[in-house]
RNA sequence: GGGUCGGUACCCAAGCGGCCAAAGGGAGCAGACUGUAAAUCUGCCGGCUCAGCCUUCGUAGGUUCGAAUCCUUCCCGGCCCA
């Protein structure tokens, strides 16, 4: 354990996931002497998480596998507010049922990954609308606003680039930082949490806490920030055609949620491995080195999904969708199980028509949603862009034509990765 | 409030009376190559009952045989002046 904890921020920075520290060498004597508590706070934005805050949760797990004592923190209170922070306009605020909901969803995602059975490691959810909605304003202003020049606070990148756009930043969004220093203060106060980490783009607002708490205080506490993950064209992370790439399995399935990791661009796998794996950095290492061996095998890929999947949606989870990809990059599905098959069923877009309406092979596809127009559909035939069963389609193909998969299913493909399942009735 | 420049398809951006469903680029889709990757090359990229027709160039009118292109109204944005 103690091994563990020494080696902890050399463990995150060979991973690439140390962007910043307050006084490093303090940090590594403050790990060195045992446990300690720290915070990551996620603002409820929107009803669920999504991949980009994986590393963020990591944070908190990695500590906690090194002894240390995670606080996963919601913003239920400056979620109200909004945080200017690597934003070039204003957020719209949110309405309080929508955040309420929002709340209650990310705590749920929350407990997922950390460890909440008793111990001195144990994980403690915090919500900071606890602490924050009872303080009165001029209590506030007093006792955290004292302690804060707006010069410094002028200063932050988050505040400057605002002021410096035609976009000008709200007095509400200006304070935002201060209500987070406050959190830090009342959870170092309160629960002994000395260090907080967070996304470079929180740097910023973690050291307003830190300020906050040495001047107000007087006690010294630790900012640790991580780099923001990017994709290999300088493009945010997370996205995916259809948007985020969120936890919630309502939001993106587990199927979904696999192959947005199975598709992760060879230059990137090796660094993604790195900043998310819970594995030991020796393993991850000679996994990324396998794949150099050989890329077409996709064992990084593989490996990452696997892992994540799992981490995220459970094993069940995972086994599903990888059965239903076996199925559908597998080969011939015409070998598939009816059980395979019935796992697709549920993984991938699927829906049921008569055989009459087989006969319109055009409205089949765009009613499948492969095709945006009859012209798309006819176009992507001539193009030999669809199968169905295994079968290349073209202009002159007729859905009626291909064998069923046990006598009742079709298995439409557009492309490489784009499915849809219908049934036959 | 005054002046001025501008608003073109998912985005950027040409076009400035007929040859315009509208150049070029990007994004996207498909094919080839390969590996559910990247790069490259090829094709596609408003809709339809597809050699034709219909609906689009901020909005609403007008001029004209004919308008994205000219005129007017209004709406929105940039810049300059106040």
């Amino acid at each position: 354990m103690d091994r563990a904890s020494t080696d902890l921020l050399a463990d995150l920075t060979a991973r690439g996931l140390v962007h910043d520290t307050t006084d490093r060498a303090n940090l590594e004597d403050r790990l060195a002497a045992g446990p300690m508590s720290l915070y990551v706070g996620f603002d409820p934005t929107a009803d669920s998480l999504h991949v980009g805050h994986l590393v963020g949760q990591l944070f908190l797990r990695r500590f906690q596998m090194a002894g240390h004592k995670p606080f996963p923190l919601a913003g239920g209170a400056t979620g109200m507010v909004g945080d200017p922070s690597g934003r070039s306009d204003e957020r719209n605020l949110l309405d309080l049922d929508t955040l309420r909901h929002n709340v209650s969803r990310i705590e749920l995602q929350l407990q997922r990954l950390l460890d909440f059975t008793p111990g001195s490691a144990q994980a403690v959810l915090v919500n900071n609308a606890d602490w924050t909605e009872p303080v009165r304003l001029l209590d506030f202003l007093r006792d955290v606003g004292k302690f804060v020049t707006v010069n410094q606070m002028l200063a932050k990148d988050s505040v400057r680039s605002r002021l410096d756009s035609d976009n000008g930043l709200s007095f509400t969004e200006f304070s935002y930082s201060l209500l987070q220093a406050n959190d830090f203060r009342h959870l170092y106060e309160h629960h002994g949490v000395e260090l907080q980490a967070g996304g470079s783009d929180q740097w910023g607002n973690i050291v307003a806490g830190v300020d906050l708490i040495r001047r107000g205080l007087g006690k010294s506490a630790h900012a640790l920030t991580h780099p923001l993950v990017t994709k290999a064209d300088g493009t945010k992370f997370g996205k995916s055609v259809d948007g985020a790439v969120w936890l919630d399995p309502d939001k993106t399935s587990p199927y979904a949620f696999r192959q947005f990791w199975i598709q992760v661009d060879d230059a990137m796998v090796g660094r993604y491995l790195e900043m998310f794996s819970l594995g030991a950095l020796d393993d991850v290492r000679a996994t990324i080195a396998a794949h150099a061996e050989a890329p077409e095998k996709r064992l990084a890929q593989r490996e990452l999904a696997r892992e994540l999947t799992v981490m995220v949606h459970g094993t069940e989870a995972a086994d599903a969708a990888d059965e239903a990809a076996a199925v559908l990059f597998g080969g011939d599905p015409t070998q598939a199980s009816p059980a395979a098959l019935a796992v697709v069923a549920r993984e991938v877009p699927s829906s049921s028509m008569s055989s009459a309406q087989l006969a319109d092979t055009i409205g089949t596809l765009v009613q499948a949603k492969l095709a945006t127009s009859n012209g798309d559909a006819r176009r992507t035939l001539e193009q030999k862009g669809y199968r169905a069963n295994g079968v290349q389609l073209d202009e002159n193909a007729q859905l009626m034509a291909i064998a069923l998969l046990h006598g009742r299913y079709l298995l439409l493909r557009k492309g490489k990765a784009n499915h849809h399942l219908l049934e036959i009735s």
